[in-house]
DNA sequence: CATGATACCTTGTATAGCAAGGTATAGGCG
DNA sequence: CGCCTATACCTTGCTATACAAGGTATCATG
């Protein structure tokens, strides 16, 4: 891939994540509380997106500040103490609900991709 | 939904298309070549996409300069002469290349999401 | 020639993600 | 004790995006 390439494809990467992270971060603490940090790792190992601290502090108070999440500080065993969020009632109901419009979403872009995956069907030999 | 609940609701879909823009009116150019206002429509119908001209022209130019696309004047019977893009070879390159990495990262966003859908398989009544 | 319909384009604004830099706590080391 | 490193949280300024609003151009109709 050409540099030229490459960049572009970094860009329209970029540009696909964004939206996503509030939904993306909120499914992080289904199960349990997790930490800022923490957070970050977790999205890095299970999906494909990285981001940066600047991005999910703000984000993270935004969240509770909507009243999403709660948080907590805890020491941890040497180190700076830790800020654990966790999903509130409301929390929860919404991260439902952005989870069905993820889907509905989805669905949608797939149908806007069928005619790229019908090479074989028409002869389409690209 | 309450207001507040509709409003958030409203901006986090606002968000989640970011970014998808260009490989879903790429995508709409994959068959056959189509006009600024045609593309807007085929997205409406196709997927939940709803887009407004302030934000496909620009888009379109840019995709343009970018070299993706190729457009050419063509006179309509009555009304105003339709600019319709198709995409060149290099378009058709990065379209499938978008295509892909939307598909990881679809993959990426249902793999952390599967934790909200394991009601049932844990008596998580919600 | 005024009106409406269709279509394309531009300007200004709000917002999101991010790079960069700053603060705070604790442990190891000379 | 002072200094360095690691971990963790937070803030500021920048850039790019989508969008609302408003403008231009063409043709048909009455």
């Amino acid at each position: 891939m050409k540099p030229i390439d490459r960049e572009l494809q970094d860009k329209w990467e970029a540009q696909l994540r964004k939206g996503c992270l509030e939904l993306a971060i909120l499914a992080t603490l289904w199960k349990e509380r997790r930490y800022g940090l923490e957070i970050l790792r977790q999205l890095e190992s299970d999906s494909d997106l990285v981001i940066t601290e600047g991005t999910i502090y703000p984000l993270l108070s935004r969240l509770k500040s909507l009243g999403l999440m709660n948080s907590e500080w805890v020491e941890s065993e040497g180190g700076h103490p830790r800020k654990y969020y966790s999903l509130t009632t409301e929390g929860r109901k919404r991260t439902r609900e952005m989870a069905e419009s993820w889907s509905r979403f989805s669905t949608g872009m797939d149908r806007l991709l069928t005619p790229l995956k019908q090479r074989s069907a028409k002869g389409d030999n690209l």
